[in-house]
DNA sequence: CATTATAGTTAGCCTGTGCTAATTTGTCAA
DNA sequence: TTGACAAATTAGCACAGGCTAACTATAATG
């Protein structure tokens, strides 16, 4: 059960929209990350099938504890990245493109590293 | 012809093995990133028919002017960040493996940032 | 000369992940 | 009740980029 960068993506956003609204569907993720509903309907039935989220009856979608993990993982990881690139003087919306992108392909040690680097200077720019 | 992280990975690898030999050959980039012949032999297709490289009778392969510049930018960006994450305390070989992942997906100006705060610190730890 | 090893190509398969078109399902208003 | 719209799904396509199997072409060696 591999997770891809895609899978990855649609984890967050769901997380993300989550703490925006009580209820999140597919329509809603697709809306937001620009995809259709039919690639949104397979990626949210993988994640299903993979025990990451669950949907009730009205569509609602649920991060499990697993997928909430994930989730929680990447768009922390999202947020350090972002602010790195800021500290370094790159505007807001590229910082947030470019964190996005290579949030999925950082190893544990080096996201580490940034992390710990990035408290060290918390609080200066 | 856009060029996907697969072309560039084999750019950069016809480019790293140029600087070390005087003829490099398919079979020599497919060892060297450890694929298959015919994954090469596509590849190598593909950016021949880009006018990205070029191939003598021998099979020697050679990058073109475009070939070699985007091997280049490729290079630095490498090198660049396994520094950047060198210097955060991250192993020689981890620093390299998130280098060789990322380096294809960081936008010219994040990496412009990230090269000047390095060039910034050169020298120091 | 015949055999074998090496290099490259062709054909075709698989997977991830997007898409459109068409269909189902469910709710809500005339 | 029925017609319409919104949400979701199914079927099937495209493309990137790996793979194996099998073939060809050339070079080296007994």
């Amino acid at each position: 059960m591999a997770l891809y960068e895609s899978g990855e993506m649609y984890l967050e956003t769901i997380y993300i929209l989550s703490q925006r609204s009580s209820a999140v569907r597919s329509v809603d993720v697709g809306e937001y990350m620009g995809f259709s509903k039919p690639s949104v309907s397979r990626a949210v039935g993988l994640l299903k099938r993979d025990g990451l989220l669950t949907a009730d009856a009205a569509g609602s979608l649920t991060l499990t504890e697993t997928g909430r993990a994930l989730a929680e993982r990447i768009y922390e990881r999202h947020t350090v990245l972002t602010g790195l690139f800021r500290n370094l003087g790159v505007d807001e919306k590229t910082a947030a493109e470019d964190a996005c992108r290579i949030e999925h392909y950082l190893s544990d040690a080096t996201f580490e590293a940034i992390k710990a680097h990035m408290k060290k200077y918390e609080g200066r720019v």
